[in-house]
DNA sequence: GTGATGGCCGACATCGATGTCATACTTCTG
DNA sequence: CAGAAGTATGACATCGATGTCGGCCATCAC
């Protein structure tokens, strides 16, 4: 009862968990039976199954779900998530979304952050598959996927996040990129804006692509070619969009308006925006919390609904489904809140 | 070949993993060769450990985790969390800084999400035990926690996030709730307020009832009584908290200054005073993002070092640390950026 | 009274790996 | 060349649970 022993350390007599061994002993009745008392199964005597729980009582037995999990089969209850860092409300909304749904299926998420390096994601994918995940969900990092085809055949199901399979056949979610990109272009367009930037993260991203391909459409679509020396992609941090935003603004002649394809590129853009006098009309790929506070004009999708979609198709594959792959496409909508409506100056 | 067998479906011949009984067969040596070659053990010639490998190879042999924990001791390498919704930027970026700190000592997160009730939270812990994680951490929603004494004693370590244990001795990392609110107090009475409403979140938790401690001590402290007709509790979500804001301008006389005691509750304020006339001031607990864009005064702290304190306190206790329990105090800071500078109307 | 039925229980194999110990075969030592 | 020392290997027990199968006993039907 010192603070010492009530600090939790491993400090009992017998710091290791009581086996069913023990509960079997103390109850008086062989290991067989406590297993059954103890998970309902018929043909226990009643009051065998009061001993054996007041036994289980008085040691704190706990199953051990490692051993059960060997025996039923060697899969676990655990599904794993490889995305970037959960700091970007972009994963840790698709992370909730995946939590929630797993949850009523009796699964668990595992959670694990590549750090968009594609060396450490193989690793990642290593270790989950070692621990005898049920499915994998994953937003790659790297372009090519195929070492994970033969996984997908021996029986755990991936799924991919945010970006298409490329070597694979695999189930997928994905944002409706080009849709989303062509809209904020039309946007613009439709304000009368010609002189459009087009701000972008890594173009190896293939949503970063896809985003441009859409822009692209609607400047083709609207005979413009004015946007061109205002693209700028690679930008991959909330500082360097900051300060490419800041070089836009001293070209002759600047753009009328900026398009930033994520929501961190969009923070950026906002900072360098700040308190400047003229500012270009703003539309920015993903929403945010207090884009409306602000009054930031977006193209909105439900990151939380994509993951959700994610773990449904997972919990698919686990209950057998065998058909072939599928790909939801979350929808993208145009949200205006003024930013991307002020007229060019 | 079929579409339909590269779709990751359970469709292989034997969509069994091998076992490494299979791979030593197929090398043409005992289980236990087999065992040795692939986990670089010493005694085990070179031509043999190629072959063996090379079967694994061949095979897609991939090491069984569950069963290897069981035979090392039925003690897995996962560490479960246990806190509110991941799209709670304070969780989420919490969740992050734990991840990060695991993974250098190659442990991996399991996170649930107990939605603030204490039932689901118990279920959460009993399922965690049963996973046989190494250490489990908790936001915990319930008041008391006497039932995780037991397991405390047990071996597996409990850490406590942003709400102190009641009822057991465990470490814990808390944030400086009582100094934060009294320093928003002292900023807002040194800019000359005196009708301040401080609106808070459900008082049942512990962090809501020490802001409002300290926020009480800097009030007595200027010997100001003004503040408690615009005292709010119970304002658990985003809406609630922008009619709440609302009606206390409506109130005669209004108050000259906001206390808001975590980001949602910010955020609603934001939302109700958005486009007012004479805004009061306002001051937020928690920082967050475009903060500085939007010039909102906060008592900012660093949630991502909370996370990894309490990661790093779990360590220490899985790799042996029996030490009295520890409590990591995270500081807080008052970021001036303009609304909680507002002079009193 | 005998055989059949069903309830209750325990012995033992099993899941897939690792740890211990024994054994065959080299190689070294004096 | 005998004995010691070291290398490469395999047989078997083991981690903690569950599944299979068989035994014992009471009850019941005929």
């Amino acid at each position: 009862m010192s603070a010492t022993r009530a600090a939790g350390g491993a400090v009992d007599d017998n710091p290791r968990r009581p086996t069913l061994t023990q509960v079997a002993e103390l109850a008086g009745v062989s290991l067989k039976t406590a297993s059954r008392a103890l998970n309902d199964e018929p043909n226990v005597a009643e009051t065998t199954g009061r001993r054996v729980r007041q036994a289980a009582d008085l040691l704190g037995y706990r199953l051990n779900g490692i051993a059960r999990e060997l025996r039923r089969g060697a899969t676990s209850a655990l599904v794993g998530l490889i995305s970037g860092d959960l700091t970007n409300p972009f994963y840790s909304a698709m992370a909730s979304g995946i939590e929630r749904e797993l949850r009523q299926h009796g699964l668990q998420l595992v959670t694990a952050n590549n750090d968009e390096d594609a060396e450490l994601e193989r690793a990642l994918v290593d270790a989950f598959l070692e621990r005898r995940v049920r499915a994998l969900l994953v937003v790659p990092s790297g372009d090519r996927h195929e070492y994970l085809a033969i996984e997908g055949n021996r029986g755990v199901p991936f799924v991919f996040l945010d970006r298409p399979p490329d070597g694979l056949e695999a189930d997928a979610v994905l944002i409706d990129n080009a849709g989303g990109g062509r809209a904020a272009g039309e946007h613009l367009i439709s304000h009368g804006h010609r002189r459009i930037a087009f701000v972008a993260d890594l173009a190896r991203m293939a949503p970063q692509r896809a985003r441009l391909d859409g822009f692209v459409q609607a400047m083709d679509a609207a005979n413009n070619e004015q946007w061109r020396p205002y693209l700028r992609t690679d930008v991959h941090d909330v500082h360097r969009a900051e300060d490419t935003v800041r070089e836009l603004l001293t070209l002759d002649p600047p753009p009328t308006a900026l398009f930033t394809t994520n929501n961190r590129l969009t923070t950026g853009a906002l900072r360098a925006l700040r308190g400047h006098p003229a500012a270009p009309a703003l539309i920015g790929f993903d929403d945010f919390d207090l884009a409306d506070v602000i009054g930031t004009t977006v193209v909105a999708h439900d990151p939380v609904a994509l993951g959700r979609e994610a773990a449904r198709l997972a919990h698919q594959r686990i209950s057998g489904f065998g058909g072939p792959a599928q790909t939801v496409v979350i929808p993208t909508e145009v949200v205006a809140r003024g930013s991307g409506e002020r007229a060019p100056a």
